[in-house]
DNA sequence: ACCACCGGGACCCCCCGTTATT
DNA sequence: AATAACGGGGGGTCCCGGTGGT
């Protein structure tokens, strides 16, 4: 019974994830979803409060998603680029097969620009990143393998390249090899980022 | 009585532009659009046949203003890194003062992602920016104030990063002073890009 | 100037006719009736003050007709049963050729049934046919080339067969061939009504 | 609970029934129907897709109810002229009380002129009906008891007859004795197809 | 005589969330 | 846990009619 719960439960959240993805959140009925699932809209209320709860679950494991992503991408680090270059192919490998994933991603954004409290669930992790490739700069500049950039820049850039990126990937997935796309892009901005040697 | 009609066609752009931006296209209605407008309903469907309509006519009009800045901007230009440079400040004075119209850039977005037909329209200036953009560095390679890198790329990168920006600035417009961010990236990727003096 | 107006006039109700036959009063919309008829609104709401109104000169010329047809049949007319067989075969071309005229008789009728001003009008002329066939019926009881009949119930059966028949081809225009089914229906009819001589 | 939903099933339906009778289909609201059933508009719209539906669903049970009629009337029959005479008197006494019924079956008739899928429904039973009669008026001239007439033009006549008559019923319902009424049509129709001993 | 423009009131449909019931 | 039935409140669209101007 509890089986089934938990089944009906994921049903839902998939469905849902399905239809925001490619109808986007408000063209999206509750209605919808249910039937998508198989569920009744009684059962859909008895899990979630309302329809914005469905979405912040989705979003909640979206970011945890991208989170342990991360996570298992710093664990095994040496060189600072190298590490970047190494998620580079990651988050290439992410692109290609993200016609369902991504999309959504714009719908969270969304959300997060009219909704404080989404706003406040994002822009956390958001800054954790940030904070992170900074500190990664920052020693790469200690070590020497990067030249004197100023970190926070620095990993800014590279933030909004991923994010420029995945904006395109949305508007256009066929036009471009992703992983290609991806590590020609940041291996300019480490171009840029190295030491020169005159 | 005509420049009555050309008020009410105005006054309806722009409240829509205004709550589009503010709420989303979904969340705002006719009703809303007309009411800020002080317009009737009559009168908003006298001059647009649909809510897309109007959708679109902005976005037509929002176009056309990018393509007017593009062509002023490319209009007085010498050396190109220096170009792509003073660009940067441009850019970075539009996200200052930005509040209105960037937002419903992304709702531009979600629609060309959906609808072919806006699609289409979108597409074909993005397409031309970027291709003024590789054959600019493609000069600049040429007249030796760039290194020798995939001006496709390279062009593709410089737009990446400024999309990923916009993201970033509606996301969190107040984080950060814009004109800085966007000249101190600018300069990271025009540093991958500039010839190295062994 | 004036030869103008008069075309107006004549296109909006030719329009209207159209089509309130094929989509019924209700679903027709002065927008388009203008549309179909070239005219602007203003045009129309020149020559006529309601949409009612159309529909009223309509009406008006369509029994004007009927009483033209009529007055033409009775003017020619020797022997009773004769003369109602000759209406028989007026009667069937008039199905013929009558997708256009036949449908809008249904909306006429409707109006009638709940506009009391309308049913006024509609009322007065049936009634006149009415009284004219039995009185028609009546002669030919007294010249004898008609049985001892109720008048005007023999009358009425014929109205109520001919409004029977107009409504079936309504419905099934292309079933039957009208023309021999008008004669069909009136012979027997007749039939009823002749003398016999046992 | 299930109680509940039947009842409001119903009574939606009767609304519908008494208010598509006294305005129209198209004047009528779902509004108006919900406020008349004393239903909110979300349960019109769990119990029926659509107006039409409903409109649909009365059209059915109309049928129905008519084919019942005609089970009852039919079972019950030896003398043919007999039987056409028995018919009348029932179909007489349905007119007498029929403001409510009968209004309707014109809106009925104009929607099947106008959606073939209506059309399709309403035709069936009706040929059916006039095929059913030309077989008993078969076995009338067999048995003796009814003239050589052509037994399809004698079935239509009577159909034709008999739809007249309710046209008429609709546009002037209190004008005549309808039982009465019918009678003598049927009676002068009748002896049109009763055999002449000459 | 004609027109563009406008006013605002429905219309049908749908939507999110609740309740009574099993 | 899950369901069917339900409540109402807009959603976009359209429509009939009137007004100021040519």
């Amino acid at each position: 019974m509890q089986q089934r719960s938990e089944e009906t439960h994921t049903r839902i959240l998939e469905s849902a994830n399905l239809l925001f993805s490619k109808n986007g959140y408000d063209a999206t009925g509750v209605a919808e979803i249910c039937q998508a699932a198989g569920v009744s809209k009684g059962a859909f209320y008895h899990h979630f409060p309302t329809k914005q709860a469905v979405f912040m679950k989705l979003m909640e494991g979206w970011l945890n998603g991208l989170d342990a992503g991360f996570q298992l991408m710093l664990s095994q680090t040496e060189d600072i680029p190298q590490a970047l270059l190494q998620m580079a192919d990651m988050v290439g490998d992410v692109f290609e097969s993200a016609d369902v994933h991504l999309p959504i991603f714009l719908e969270f954004w969304r959300q997060a620009m009219r909704d404080p409290a989404i706003w406040q669930a994002t822009i956390e992790p958001y800054r954790r990143y940030q904070t992170y490739f900074a500190n990664l700069i920052q020693e790469g500049i200690a070590e020497g393998s990067l030249g004197p950039v100023n970190p926070t820049h620095a990993s800014r850039t590279l933030v909004y390249m991923a994010m420029g990126m995945l904006m395109h990937s949305l508007f256009d997935p066929d036009h471009v090899n992703w992983p290609d796309e991806v590590r020609g892009s940041i291996e300019i901005i480490l171009n840029g980022m190295t030491r020169r040697e005159p």
